[in-house]
DNA sequence: AACAATGGTGTATAAAGTACACAATTGTAA
DNA sequence: TTACAATTGTGTACTTTATACACCATTGTT
């Protein structure tokens, strides 16, 4: 929790630089180990979380304004990202506001505001990621999906939100690109497809989908050296991978 | 073209009710005599033509906004509504901007502001529609999606991406409880789908795909009168349209 | 050498999508 | 009255896609 001090000269900092009214909320996805991760925030003296947001500058695209805000937090710049709702209930972020009311007046506390939140999701390497908190944060950390902690605000319904589009992504474009390292082979791609969506895949079926729509490349030397059979590694064919993205594909999983 | 203090009134007004930097755009959708038809305003003194919009009130949800915005501009109310993009581009509204920029100082022109428009598009019913000018334009009224006029601004594409959402909703919902009368004919629903996506569809496979869906009544009486064969008439089962929409369907068209 | 675990490939079957044919009804023209 | 065009209802063969399942190959372990 910030000072009285501190919270007004954030405010007055705030109102210089940022549109009134609307923040960005971010929900970045991340892939590890078989397990699909968010990063998430946890803020001082506060139980529970929230997700990486910020502000728009007074001339920011708002696409640009989330890629400042989440090369603050990752360390990565040009990820991908995806608007996918903008949240406007009058009452979805009256926290900040209700926690300092006694004590700052309305007028000089930033928060006070009403905000509309833009929801962006974000996919990126989980290994490219230096999570860094902000400076109402104590921590900064991937969370995995099965093990998410409450979340402050209208934060589980932008979560949410942002895991149903995804899901809906899946249907019609290529997932993946900015999720999986470079080489991967083929369970760990079905793995990825298997968490998000939540549910088992068939090992055969799902490799003849994906080959099916022509975004892969198979290396000549299969990865050696882990137990069992040698699995053949993929990289994903970029220039169709992009095409793909624009153009979409058919049916549902 | 408002007067110098017309503007300076509706700013005054503006700034008191009105959250700042936060607008609304609407693509209203209607169908008519096979014809999709879109909602469009002609600004007075100006060749091209506006969507629908306004502004989001202090304490206001923006649903509830966009709803109260097309029932001033249609006479209706409870209208289908979609929010499918938020557009930031920090030019994208500097038109009325530069209308006015020599008469009226910035600090009174609410226009002078930067707004990103949230976009909504809505489905309504061609004959409930009563098209109403706001003060701004001399013409509200529908054209044929096949006969747009230039639009100012970013509302073209405003208007495009909420077509675009449009075609892939129906890959996935059903459509047309908004837009068809109570009772139709099945060419008459078949030409929906195609004025929407732009393509002849095979009638019989299209039949047999909605029927499919299982959100249709037949009636018991085919419709008489017209010349050839008297086609059945339907109406859709609300339950199970609702439903649909919440659950959605498989594939794509 | 047998075995468990994993990965690659194939095949039979079911479901869905596509293309097309034919019959029924109704108004109009000969 | 009859032939015809236009429109609608229904069916059927074919193709493509999705699903379920079987078999073999490779590698380290026992």
């Amino acid at each position: 929790m910030l000072t009285k001090e501190q919270l007004i000269e954030y405010s007055e900092d705030a109102r210089k630089n940022y549109l009134d009214h609307i923040s960005i909320d971010c929900v970045v996805f991340g892939f590890h180990e078989g397990q699909m991760k968010v990063l998430l925030l946890k803020p001082q003296d506060e139980e529970k979380w929230l997700l990486p947001g910020g502000f728009v500058m007074k001339a920011e695209p708002i696409e640009m304004a989330a890629n400042r805000i989440l090369e603050e937090r990752t360390g990565l710049d040009k990820i991908f990202l995806q608007q996918f709702h903008i949240f406007g209930d009058p009452d979805r972020a009256k926290f900040h506001h209700d926690l300092y009311k006694d004590t700052v007046p309305d007028q000089q506390n930033w928060f006070a505001k009403r905000f509309l939140s833009i929801g962006y999701y974000a996919l990126v390497d989980f290994f490219g990621v230096v999570p860094q908190a902000d400076q109402f944060s104590e921590l900064c950390t991937w969370r995995d999906l099965d093990d998410m902690p409450g979340l402050l605000l209208d934060h589980e319904l932008i979560f949410k939100t942002a895991l149903d589009t995804l899901r809906l992504q899946l249907n019609y474009q290529p997932i993946g690109y900015n999720l999986m390292p470079r080489e991967f082979t083929m369970p760990e791609l079905q793995k990825l497809y298997e968490t998000i969506l939540d549910k088992k895949l068939d090992r055969r079926n799902f490799q003849r989908r994906i080959l099916g729509f022509g975004i892969l490349n198979r290396a000549e030397q299969p990865r050696k050296g882990g137990a069992h059979k040698a699995p053949y590694l993929y990289s994903f064919d970029l220039d169709k991978y992009q095409n793909a993205l624009t153009e979409g594909f058919k049916g549902g999983w």
